[in-house]
DNA sequence: ATAAAAAGTTGATTTAAAACAATGTTATGT
DNA sequence: ACATAACATTGTTTTAAATCAACTTTTTAT
């Protein structure tokens, strides 16, 4: 972590559901301001077992949120797109952090006062639900993950992972902020077979790979493997 | 399901969050009535991708909580006891169920208004502490379990799931409702591995099982497999 | 009481993926 | 500019678990 500074809602390039249910409270200027906080690539922004003391915002740059696991292997659940809630699972009761983010390239991140979050959450119906609906989205996708990695070969989980990265870059072309490694923890595939079935697809032109520049040709093959494999 | 008939809270055998809640604001003696279902072993309580229709409570009898996968496996998630909530998960804004819960034995569950849960669950910050507290515990028993089955050895998970077994029964000796096959979706297992299993475990005298009658002999020496494998 | 279905078990083979080893390429630090 | 570390790749072998087949036992239905 780089540099902290308090910002004022209002001069933040995002507007989170906290600032828009102040910004009716209160009128459209608010006088609320929260830590901001740089991170660098690879950063860890929250820990997995450490306690949580804030709410944190994410409102730039993408970070991964994983679990870590036996034998220093982590797998990556999902990555997280700016404006998202960080540590949103844990915000629910849990004094700590059941899993960990990191961030995957630059980040800034709000830090907001959890005595702040809850008091609005309980007060703010708005805010409620839809704290809880992201709440309830993240554990859907979770279960979907669950079955994933334990049924589909590991073919069909790269493609299920290629397909989730050009929705998240909103493209079939994108520069990866992710390592091979990085890549196969998204799937809970070792390495070196993440590097076999990336050269596997580029060669049967489903995608085009250069080094972290990916292209996907055949988006529809793509799906059928995901659902077949 | 079988019979299903109205019943006041009070003549209920359990006392769920609720019924403490109204008991408070109405004092005592509460008139309110949920309708209550009872279910044979193997009935649906609730089932994956239909939509939730109201907040359930199990009063009485054992379920699994479940995730349908491919090709007809579930993967059983954990076991519910009574008192517990039903479908929790789906409560946070989520309109259709993503995973099913089922019966293994006789079961008698309560169903109330999911509008009544979301006003009181809005009004009472007791009630919304309660069954938020509950919900983060869930999610994060689920993330050791994504581990767990990624990541350790079919004889470490089954090890695991026999000490589960243990505390759910509360007990060192307990009778299975669950089948060969079904313990070893909870370890996401094949049959014929877990019936090996518990072979293996019985032939080293970690174990005894006669049929569906199972004993814990060396709970410490379960507990090390559990962590090496 | 009996037949059929479901559940449990055992043995053997196949398969999918990890693990291991070695080498090459790229990025980073000095 | 160069050395080192990190990352990527390729080839091969090993391993863990699934799958398949067949049989036995228990439970359920008639």
């Amino acid at each position: 972590m780089r540099i902290s500074k308090k910002r004022n809602c209002s001069d933040c390039i995002q507007k989170c559901d906290i600032h828009d249910v102040l910004s009716k409270v209160n009128g459209q200027d608010t006088t609320v301001s929260h830590l901001h906080a740089q991170y660098k690539k690879h950063d860890i922004i929250c820990k997995q077992g450490t306690e949580v003391t804030h709410a944190m915002f994410l409102v730039k740059g993408f970070a991964k949120m994983y679990i870590e696991g036996l034998n220093n292997k982590n797998i990556i659940l999902y990555l997280l797109k700016p404006p998202a809630y960080i540590g949103l699972l844990s915000f629910f009761e849990s004094p700590k952090y059941s899993y960990s983010v990191t961030a995957i390239e630059d980040c800034e991140v709000c830090f907001i006062e959890l005595d702040l979050v809850k008091k609005m959450y309980i007060e703010n119906h708005e805010l409620l639900l839809c704290l809880n609906k992201a709440f309830g989205k993240s554990v859907s996708t979770i279960f979907k993950k669950i079955i994933s990695l334990n049924q589909k070969q590991i073919r069909g989980r790269i493609a299920e992972n290629l397909i989730y990265l050009s929705e998240i870059y909103s493209a079939n072309k994108f520069h990866l902020k992710l390592s091979r490694k990085e890549i196969g923890e998204m799937a809970a595939i070792s390495e070196e077979n993440t590097v076999r079935l990336l050269s596997e697809f580029a060669k049967e032109k489903i995608i085009a790979i250069n080094g972290k520049e990916v292209e996907i040709l055949d988006m529809s093959l793509l799906k059928k493997i995901c659902e077949v494999c």
